[in-house]
Formats: structure tokens, C-alpha cells, sequence
DNA sequence: CAACTTCTTCGATGTTCGTCGATACAGTTC
DNA sequence: GAACTGTATCGACGAACATCGAAGAAGTTG
């Protein structure tokens, strides 16, 4: 509001009533995590090579070479798909799987629309 | 693949064969900058706050107060909104009008999907 | 147990980002 | 034109991030 309508004009051209918002500090807060976790290409492109491949697994291994990244940057990019809850991770003797989490991606959508 | 298969483990165990990439480089940059958009608490609440608006645009001055933030804060953050298309400009006098861009939401919403 | 493999964590570095006060710009009022 | 209002830009600073090499942790092989 502010001082808005202590200026003369057409009161048709400013402003209509704003109503309360629906994010809260704490929703925000978790959401941008979510999505600032989709906001690198390297991560975006991680996610699209699980999603792309046949499996519904990735053996990491198979993750580091198409990045173009070091072994450590893809793993600590794995970390933060993990911990955005977007990617489940699952170790099996020597090796780490991933797996997409579909609902997880679902209700970022629903974000959206 | 690296040195996967040159171990003897259970040939079951590693590794599906893994299609090639969906999105390219210049695609996922593009993505992950309109992502970038939304990867910020005070960005996803002024998004928000239009949205839960009845009317379909809103004041910049209704935008400053409810995000606690400075003018030039609220003003650099619509900036970021405006230059990853989810938001419309407008000038009409001495204020500045926002309006949501649902094509580019949905177009978004249907790369999660 | 010793050697090897895969992945994570650590430490360091350069870059990007959010923030605000001060200032500049655009439009209105008198 | 002068004073005022709403918004954008500038400059600076601290925090967060991406990246890599090196070292550590977990697991396998012989």
C-alpha cells in the first residue's frame, strides 16, 4: 500500500487489493531448496541421463564421464539431487545406483500449475 | 562404463546400458536459468503473491512490504522473474504493473513431467 | 592382510548471489 | 520549472556455490 493513495490520480489505476499469500516463510524456504537444486545444467543433466536410460537405476559410474565433471563434482551434485529428496541413492557392493523419485518431481510440478 | 566390466562381480549387478541424454548443454543451461528463477524464497513469495491476488496484475508497490525486503531488493528480484519469462513488465504512470506468464509456467511444469 | 576399486569428504579457490544504502531516472503535481 | 513519488541502477560486502585434487572410508579380490 504505502502512500499510494495519497497521490491523486485515477484510482482506477492503482492498485487492487492484494490478498494474503499463500507460501509461507517455510514452504518458500523448502521450495526454493527444491528448485535451486534443478537450477544447474550439470544436475539437470544428471536427472535427464537417469530419466533417459532404459533402467529406472544408474550406476554412478556411468554418470561421470557424459558430465564432463570430476569424479568428486558429480558426487557432490548427486549429494544435493539426494538431498532435495529428487533422487534416491543406493549402494550395492562397490557401487552406487540412483534411482528418479517420480512423486518428488510430481508435486514440484503441481507447484507450478 | 570406465573400468566397470573389467572387475568379476556378478555381471547382473552392473550396468544397464544407458541411453544417450535427452537435454543437451544449451538446453539444460536455459532450464536451469529459468530454475534459477524460482530457486529463491523471496522470488517464489512475490510469484505468490500475484498469483493469490484476485486481480491478474499487481502494484510493484504491494510487492515491497509483505517480502520484508528493500525496494531495490524487490525490484532486483522481479528482474530475475521478468528475465526468465514468468513475469510481465508494465509502466503505467509511476507504477509498474506484474503480471504471471502461464505459458511459460506450464512449459516448466512439463519438463518435470 | 595387502592391494585395488568406487565413492565420499575435506580443503582451497574463484565465481555467483542476495542484500542494502545511495543515487539516478521517469513521471506527476502544483 | 521545482518539489515530490515510485522504480531501477550502482557500488560494496558477506554468504553461498561449483570445482578440483588429495585424502579418507567402504567394499572386493586374491
Amino acid at each position: 500500500m504505502a502512500s499510494r493513495k495519497m497521490l491523486t490520480l485515477d484510482p482506477i489505476a492503482c492498485c487492487a487489493p492484494v490478498r494474503t499469500d499463500v507460501l509461507d516463510e517455510v514452504q518458500a524456504a523448502l521450495l526454493a531448496n527444491s528448485f535451486a537444486a534443478l537450477a544447474d545444467p550439470i544436475r539437470l543433466r544428471l536427472l535427464s541421463h537417469i530419466a533417459a536410460s532404459g533402467a529406472d537405476e544408474v550406476c554412478a559410474c556411468d554418470l561421470v564421464e557424459p558430465s564432463g565433471r570430476s569424479q568428486p563434482t558429480v558426487s557432490h551434485h548427486m549429494k544435493i539431487l539426494v538431498d532435495a529428496g529428487l533422487v534416491e541413492r543406493e549402494k550395492r557392493g562397490l557401487w552406487v545406483w540412483y534411482r528418479l523419485v517420480p512423486s518428488r518431481l510430481d508435486s514440484l510440478r503441481s507447484v507450478l500449475g
